[in-house]
DNA sequence: AACCAGGACGTGA
DNA sequence: TCACGTCATGGT
């Protein structure tokens, strides 16, 4: 009864070049070098801080340093961040965090002693901040309770923590080597012509560029902020994109 | 003024 | 396993 589980990861591009595993997919290797050269370092995840001169909350990214987060409250935080932007616009996830840190509410303890709507007023901006409440309940008690570092698994058996979002807290809170796939992510390798269904496997992606790239957390940090910068310019509306420094990675 | 944003979950084929 | 409905606010 061996089932085979070897096709799982085939990949092919538009010449119909097969990608097969852990076989050089050095188009992804070449993507992001392209990416890198266009867009710089985006230094993902953006923590909140205090602006300087205005003395307001504001969201900061931290291009090429890569030792963020360096607290247990910092690592929370992109937690509950990773949380709201489900399906919402990080602009909108901005105003919820800033609400939660000047409630005094972005802390696990805070959340899970603070009442329901208290804390729904605060992500309101976020949308969905029903189930969104309550998710950051749940996660504030896991968060105190947690021992180590967590795995996927434990992540993923959180209501509401899915694969995206067990991926980015892996990534961006934890920094280990796991690569986020998201709506850009399909949307890029479609266009690239690398998958042949926008709806392709979550895992089979994530696999394609995990076994395309060197195991190093920074590179994956890198790699999907580019891919999340890349698409906020060219993927706007409907309009087809114009990619068009990317596909010429296809000619040989 | 529709459309959609750094998705996840429950349900019924 | 897969397709679909639901959840909600606010920017463009």
């Amino acid at each position: 009864m061996t089932k085979n589980k070897e096709k799982k990861t085939i990949v092919s591009d538009r010449n119909n070049r097969i990608f097969k595993n852990n076989h050089n997919n050095g188009i992804i290797l070449a993507i992001y070098k392209r990416l890198l050269k266009e867009y710089s370092y985006q230094g993902w995840w953006p923590l909140i801080e205090k602006d300087a001169k205005t003395n307001r909350y504001i969201s900061r990214y931290h291009p090429k340093n890569y030792d963020l987060p360096r607290t247990p409250e910092q690592q929370f935080e992109i937690i509950v961040g990773a949380i709201l932007t489900q399906n919402t616009s990080w602009l909108q996830v901005e105003k919820a965090l800033i609400n939660l840190k000047e409630k005094n509410l972005l802390s696990p303890k805070s959340i899970l002693n603070a009442n329901e709507d208290s804390l729904k007023e605060a992500i309101r901006p976020a949308g969905y901040f029903n189930q969104k409440a309550e998710r950051l309940k749940l996660i504030s008690e896991w968060f105190i309770n947690k021992k180590g570092l967590p795995s996927r698994e434990e992540l993923l058996s959180i209501k509401g923590i899915g694969k995206e979002t067990a991926d980015s807290i892996l990534l961006y809170a934890y920094k280990q080597p796991s690569f986020v796939v998201d709506a850009y992510t399909r949307r890029l390798l479609f266009n690239l012509g690398l998958i042949q269904n926008i709806k392709e496997k979550y895992d089979t992606i994530k696999e394609l560029f995990e076994n395309s790239l060197p195991k190093d957390f920074k590179i994956f940090q890198e790699y999907h902020a580019l891919i999340v910068a890349h698409a906020k310019q060219f993927y706007k509306g409907k309009g087809k994109s114009k990619e068009y420094f990317l596909k010429e990675l296809f000619n040989d």
